[in-house]
DNA sequence: TATATATAGTTTCATATGAAACTATTAACA
DNA sequence: TGTTAATAGTTTCATATGAAACTATATATA
């Protein structure tokens, strides 16, 4: 089973007339790849969400995310949605004056700390997060119907775990940045 | 315990003037919605990934998937990578153009039809792939290490079901593009 | 108090992106 | 054949993105 793949790997070794060095022929598969795939799949489900909102409402994904957790949490500053929604401040504050714009959040100054400016929906955004929650909720049931039961808790705990881990591998400083001699220029 | 949520919610819908409606009051936790979560975890795992090639290689993402493919399926025409890599035509142009202007994939015309240009890695190419290979694929078991083996065959299942299902919802005609009377603009 | 430093948020600038227009070539068909 | 439609791939243009610079305010320190 490894010989076949070993095989054909290997030939393409020779060919290049690589030293053979300690592991195994290296090839990957793609479509066996998780990064890969987690991209794909993400990027699917994002344009299958973005449908609902986007043309029907004129709102940017970026823009959903603050409203959505603005619906919940207000007031919040920039900084704040941006910590509640993994965006960066650029990126909020680009949204931010989208809705703004449009009339759906309004923005304050914090009397004590002039520098912040809390955030809250308005009635009409509000009544905009209202309408579009079951929308997308009902999308996301639609894409998880394909789920047993014991598959969508598996989902929830392994997503989590991921994130924990993706999250550190992160934080951890660079692996050693010297691309050793070859390639690389 | 629908009381509460129904009560504050309701306080703001009555706020907003808006109809009650048949269902219970919208609200959706982003740290819970899939859609969201995948996207976070998506990005993450891409940066963690960028890492090994990206800075070390001065290879972009898109440049290092359509090489991964040409480095096991040569030759492909550009619309047969963007094929097997999900990415669009412009996309694979562009990484195309920039493989070749760092020598790591040539370009041949096909004389039976010569709209078609064959790719294939070059020998500087090819050993670029053999470099990356191995280091992303330890980077990928670095974060599949906190999934049971149970977990990671799970991960397999449900990654290819959601991605079925997400292109089935794309493929379909768009749900009603009407907003219906109210925000919409 | 002056001075340096930190923080919240915005703007700038260079690059990335994707839809649509475009070029070149081939196929369909009247 | 001449004309139209289709396909492979590139370029254009308008917008999106993010790092770094910037503005304004607040805090720490000498």
């Amino acid at each position: 089973m490894t010989d076949r793949l070993a095989e054909r790997a290997g030939g393409r070794r020779a060919e290049a007339g690589e030293a053979p060095g300690a592991g195994a022929a290296p090839d990957l598969d793609l479509d066996r790849f998780l990064p890969y795939r987690l991209s794909v799949l993400q990027l699917a489900v994002s344009r299958a969400l973005a449908r609902i909102y986007a043309r029907r409402f004129e709102l940017s994904r970026h823009e959903w995310r603050a409203l959505a957790v603005l619906a919940r949490e207000a007031p919040l500053t920039a900084g704040e949605v941006a910590a509640r929604t993994s965006m960066d401040k650029v990126q909020v504050s680009r949204a931010i004056a989208k809705l703004i714009a449009s009339g759906r959040v309004c923005r304050a100054t914090d009397p004590a700390d002039r520098r912040r400016a809390p955030l809250r929906p308005t009635a009409k955004g509000r009544a905009l997060y209202r309408r579009i929650v079951p929308l997308v909720k009902a999308r996301e049931a639609e894409l998880t119907s394909v789920l047993t039961p014991a598959e969508a808790r598996a989902l929830d705990r392994i997503v989590a775990k991921l994130q924990r881990r993706a999250r550190d591998l992160l934080d951890a400083p660079d692996p050693g940045p010297d691309p050793a001699p070859g390639e690389s220029r």
